[in-house]
DNA sequence: TTGTAAGCGTTATCAC
DNA sequence: GTGATAACGCTTACAA
């Protein structure tokens, strides 16, 4: 069971190492009965070519190199199994780094990807600024999926997030609602910020003030939207309608609702952001934005795939799709 | 920004190849003022090492391979994601193939994996027989993820299943329930399988009858959850409590059972498998097994880790642990 | 069409 | 301590 070389094979097959070689890449025409003979010894040997050496000689590694964000956040990993679905049957391989929404680590992760020498780079998310990310990745192929960097700086495929944020809280204003509280994600996450600007925005254009009151912390998880719920109400606050930054804080906001004996969407309405899979199955199953997590991963993918071959590329921004369930209902005045 | 290698840096530092990378890698004393020298020269000119070419030199490649069985699944994510962790700060990478549920994918992507030299390997779950693993495999490190195979052959880490079943089930027995009907997992799937023969055994043991009606067909889906609760609804099936092969059948099941107006707990308790972060906050938040899923994943990755570094590893069964929450209540007859 | 030989960037084995 | 020099396994001019 030792290593099977191609010149193992070059003699098996009475031949030279070069002759193997283009017999198996296909690189130049070889006399069929030569090349019988190497294709017979590669398989009686069970010669497996060694992708190091070849990546070593030919300069490209065949691989493309994924920093995903790993916080157990279905968006992310969706986005992960987007890239993963875009490159199969590509020939390439994906070399996972987690950058865990830590710049250092991010940044670690790249020069580690970079260091194997991949064609190619995946960012899913992130922290590091964008002249880093230039510095770091020069002219490799690289897209960055859901963050939207300058224009100029570099290639990204992501979703509009303000536009999300308003057609959300909108939903609710067209059902009647006005006393509309949102749970925001993350203080600093840029996602979170433009979801809270399209939610302002919503209410500003059907000319309702955003009482402060209304407007409560969270960090994506659902224990803050547990949180916010019992803030509220601990407060004496009322509201007629939540928009919550994700479907995990929704799920919170909804448990807590429940606890408190208040009826989803009886009495109060909600509306979710990113259309993971349990909403579809929440009771009520729950109204919510979704993103197109899985095809941004394959199309940012494919990018990269495209920019090797030379193609050009120009950022994607998605529109979001409000998909319409049972955690909505018009407002009885 | 052209490819700097050590021997611009030798160059630079007035010394040889080989003094490079003994101060690089450590492998042996070097004069202090080379020594240096060479650091100096290192990041003057920015130097980043080929981890190709070290590779093939070396004949390892800091590299672990990964199949996944990328379903969407919790579980198998989560243990993905746990092998992610296991290796971090390992100076090993990940690099994943997708076995997609399919023998023949999975027989490429392990190919694909060896071809690119990994220094061991991770499987998580699978359909190949453990005669062509081992065929394929030799003796590179290798461990079996969620997986049981005849201790005899390979290294596993995996949950008891039959015990989990049997838990779950006892778990209502003890709550006073007797009809409790099963949605089960995929057909073929071994932890279906198990799940079942555990709920039939805690049945046996507590002297109740397995009941055909009461056994349901499914697939991990939460569709599947729904099909079985209206099923059973429709041919009026009488019942007091569901084991669902997994947490998304257990929504499935939860939703149709609200749509019937059927109260969970008050008229039917539910218990689900695998705790996966939603089920926390369903309502009412679901009494489950926990499978401790990224631990298996982070476990499986550093016994082959270990075994790299020439230690033994034994298989290790993990025990489902039961999250006793609020989706299950006393029978009162 | 086919073989020889020169890389690809490192590490490792020798002498010195 | 240090520097030649030979691997590592494969691709690719360059000849023939």
């Amino acid at each position: 069971m030792k290593k099977v070389t191609i010149l193992d094979i070059a003699k098996a097959a009475n031949v030279s190492k070069s002759t193997v070689s283009r017999v198996l890449n296909g690189t130049a025409a070889v006399a069929s009965d030569k090349k019988r003979a190497v294709l017979d010894a590669t398989d009686r040997l069970g010669f497996k070519p060694n992708v190091v050496a070849r990546s070593l000689a030919r300069g490209r590694s065949m691989t493309i190199g994924v920093l995903t964000q790993i916080i157990g956040s279905p968006f992310y990993d969706t986005i992960a199994q987007g890239v993963i679905a875009g490159l199969s049957g590509s020939g390439y391989s994906p070399i996972f780094v987690d950058g865990q929404w830590q710049q250092d680590e991010e940044v670690v992760g790249i020069r580690a990807l970079l260091g194997r020498q991949v064609d190619g780079l995946v960012l899913i998310g992130g922290d590091v600024p964008a002249e880093e990310i230039v510095e770091l990745c020069g002219d490799l192929p690289t897209v960055i999926v859901a963050r939207q960097l300058p224009d100029d700086v570099h290639n990204c495929v992501f979703m509009d997030n303000v536009d999300g944020g308003f057609q959300a809280t909108k939903h609710l204003i067209e059902h009647g609602h006005r006393d509309i509280a949102i749970i925001k994600g993350l203080a600093h996450h840029a996602d979170a910020l433009d979801r809270f600007a399209g939610y302002r925005q919503a209410l500003k254009e059907a000319g309702i003030p955003v009482r402060d009151e209304l407007v409560l912390d969270g960090d994506f998880s659902a224990d803050s939207g547990v949180d916010a719920v019992e803030q509220m109400h601990h407060r004496g606050i009322t509201f007629s309608a939540i928009f919550a930054a994700n479907d995990m804080t929704a799920f919170g906001a909804r448990l807590a609702l429940s606890r408190l004996g208040i009826e989803v969407p009886g009495q109060v309405s909600l509306v979710g952001f990113d259309n993971q899979m349990e909403s579809a199955y929440t009771t009520p199953p729950l109204t919510t934005m979704h993103q197109p997590a899985r095809q941004m991963g394959a199309e940012a993918t494919k990018a990269v795939l495209a920019m090797i071959d030379g193609e050009p590329f120009e950022s994607r921004r998605y529109g979001g799709r409000l998909v319409v369930r049972e955690s909505v209902s018009r407002l009885s005045t």
